[in-house]
DNA sequence: CCATAGTGTTGATCAAATTGCAACACGCCG
DNA sequence: CGGCGTGTTGCAATTTGATCAACACTATGG
């Protein structure tokens, strides 16, 4: 688009930090490029970048520069949507941050449901840990996360809220697994597959883990839900997945969730970025995730 | 600015709705100008305007994009603003569209309060009913508005309301100006000068007086609050207002609150459009106009 | 029913802005 | 120092944009 070119060339440069890399991605020369940016840092009477040996870098002013250049491509990006459901067609890209947890069952799921019904629409799909993720959403990165426990943002705006049971994976032959809920207690006579740290279930787990005070007997610990799904599969390992992340179709596997007792609820939260209004196929997709979330669901809130 | 030029021009024809009459107002060429919306056009894969004989109309899909068009150069707006900031001094420019009410008291007292700690902020005052002024601000022609009892509307964002009795004004020889508050009953045995049936306030007084069911002796009836003013001030002559829009110094005016037995309180509403972020400048002055609300009247909610 | 005045559009011409190329100035690092 | 990285500038080629005049069309009034 003509008149949003130069806005691109300053996101670009603010992003790769260098004007010749830029001009090589941009497909022109690095001449143009530096006059475009020098033009547009005399109309606005300010300059934008920091001019260091090592490359360009925004100042203050750039900062709020680059803001409101995402927040306009964003914009136009969500007119482009609107005028093709204007002509019956849904077209559009929506990009998706979310935790591990959904990366296997749910957001794959949603995204084939959606994209049934409108196969123009294509999707990106971030998986980051609560914190990135939120940063995605504030960063223009992504238009919407789908995060375990986020944490409280002012420019991150909650669209669904759902209080979900820890539950713990098993294999279906397994000892435990004969009942519908278990207490966290049981779970600790049994060898254990442990998030990594960087999950957000981890940090949840810990808490509870000591104020129960007992031993545990962590055989493996990985960042990949993956890893931890395969041994709780195989041996008599038990690992922890929150209600929503459990794939529906699990083989062998099965969930069963823990005492509430134990471990409270967890927000499991859909969001995007305040102030900002989604394009059509974004808004649409997020409609839909709601209203799948909500009637399989409910709100698992009991207290 | 260069890259809102063709995008200013858009929203200029849409108004104006004539190429001619928009090139000589843009100071360019007819031909040039209807290039400038085919190349968009051609950009946009859709046409935008409609061909009449009579000039040129916008299309749905227009309607969109002039409302991407009005939010971005808002948008820019606000960055400038922004950018002002940043450098230590506010600049800026803010549309307030108020009720009538306001027009003489509040309002200019207001702005003088903000500009006498920042000259370089300028101000538009729309004097428009309460439907109008939401309209307005939908419409981008005002950053806020000010009103009384506005018609609901998801797009109106409210960011302060207040309730507020109706005031009787009278002289201050007038019998019923000793008491504190008074029942609507006594003002009818007294003439009226009746608020004209554009203003907000007619429409509670007319519910209240048919409940009343009593006769109203109107002497005169004006959509001017500065001809009912001058009547009531004048003769024995009772007028009626909300309190806020009571002048502060009046000369030998009183208000006294009726009975909010006879009449509950009304809403009166600062709002913005839902979605868009003001500059500074215009953020800052509703953080005035609510805190110097909030202060001077509280909220005057009792039942 | 034609003349008129209004609309937007188009082709050719010309000026102006943009771009590309090559050279330059500066900082960094071995 | 010499090589490599950065952004910047002068000048020429090119592209973009604006102008002017003529055109096609429609509504309106005599």
């Amino acid at each position: 688009m003509r008149h949003l070119k130069t806005l691109q060339c300053i996101a670009d440069v603010a992003a790769s930090g260098s004007i010749r890399q830029s001009a090589a991605r941009l497909g022109i020369t690095p001449s143009a490029l530096t006059r475009k940016i020098q033009d547009f840092e005399s109309e606005l009477g300010t300059p934008i970048f920091e001019r260091m040996p090592q490359g360009m870098r925004l100042n203050a002013a750039g900062e709020l520069v680059l803001r409101h250049i995402h927040a306009q491509l964003a914009d136009f990006e969500r007119l482009r949507s609107q005028l093709a459901d204007l002509s019956g067609v849904r077209r559009g890209h929506v990009t998706i941050a979310a935790s591990q947890a959904f990366a296997h069952g749910l957001i794959p799921q949603e995204i084939a449901t959606y994209r049934a019904q409108h196969p123009l629409v294509s999707f990106s799909v971030l998986v980051r840990d609560h914190i990135h993720a939120v940063s995605a959403v504030a960063g223009f990165e992504a238009d919407v996360a789908l995060v375990i426990a986020p944490p409280p943002a002012p420019e991150f705006q909650p669209l669904l809220i759902l209080h979900q049971p820890l539950c713990a994976l098993m294999s279906k032959d397994h000892p435990l697994a004969a009942a519908a809920t278990i207490r966290l207690r049981e779970c600790l006579q049994y060898p254990i597959a442990m998030p990594g740290p960087t999950l957000a279930i981890r940090h949840l787990l810990q808490a509870a883990l000591v104020r129960l005070g007992l031993p545990v007997h962590t055989v493996v610990e990985s960042d990949s839900f993956e890893v931890l799904r395969s041994y709780a599969s195989g041996e008599n390992i038990i690992s922890f997945q929150i209600r929503a992340g459990v794939p529906q179709v699990s083989g062998n596997l099965v969930a069963r969730e823990i005492d509430q007792r134990d471990l409270p609820p967890t927000q499991l939260v859909l969001g995007q970025l305040r102030g900002r209004s989604l394009s059509v196929a974004a808004s649409k997709f997020v409609d839909q995730i709601s209203s799948s979330l909500h009637s399989r669901y409910g709100d698992g809130r009991t207290g």
